[in-house]
DNA sequence: GCCAACGTTGGC
DNA sequence: GCCAACGTTGGC
């Protein structure tokens, strides 16, 4: 089982309009980078979903219900998309601001690569951002 | 609104 | 194949 991290803008798309939704296609990636990512996601992989530009924060955690599939968005085959369901929300969101402070979180790609929409997470981040929002 | 970082495009 | 110009993203 693998760990990842999908951004998205809450004017578009939050993590409640896929509560409200109950699953989505993410569609729309158009990055080299993100597509090898969306490749490699599995089904039943926990992807953490954050709120870009505004909120800034990990919201909620979700699983790959789908496996990459040609993104219908887009006419070239080659772009990919996958399946998210949701799973259950954070405690307490986890910010940028805080991740940012943390020590043991510095090197989260969020932190160093902030553009990347699909983005791996290690278990140790997962862990660790986990048990930051049961604490908070 | 600004700007830094990153990715892509296109001329050479 | 290099690199300048341009567009986009996203934090501030």
């Amino acid at each position: 089982m693998n760990y990842w991290l999908m951004k998205t803008e809450p004017d578009t798309y939050s993590w409640d309009d896929l509560v409200r939704d109950g699953k989505t296609i993410w569609d729309g990636v158009r990055n080299y980078a993100a597509r090898i990512h969306l490749r490699e996601m599995k089904k039943g992989d926990t992807v953490f979903l954050y709120h870009s530009n505004v909120g800034k924060a990990i919201f909620g955690i979700c699983k790959v219900q789908k496996e990459h599939f040609p993104d219908p968005s887009s006419d070239d085959p080659q772009w990919l998309s996958v399946e998210i369901i949701p799973d259950v929300p954070l405690r307490k969101p986890i910010t940028l601001e805080t991740i940012k402070a943390d020590a043991f979180l510095k090197d989260m790609i969020l932190v160093n690569n902030s553009r990347l929409s699909v983005q791996p997470v290690t278990k140790a981040q997962y862990d660790y951002i986990l048990k930051l929002s049961e604490k908070m």
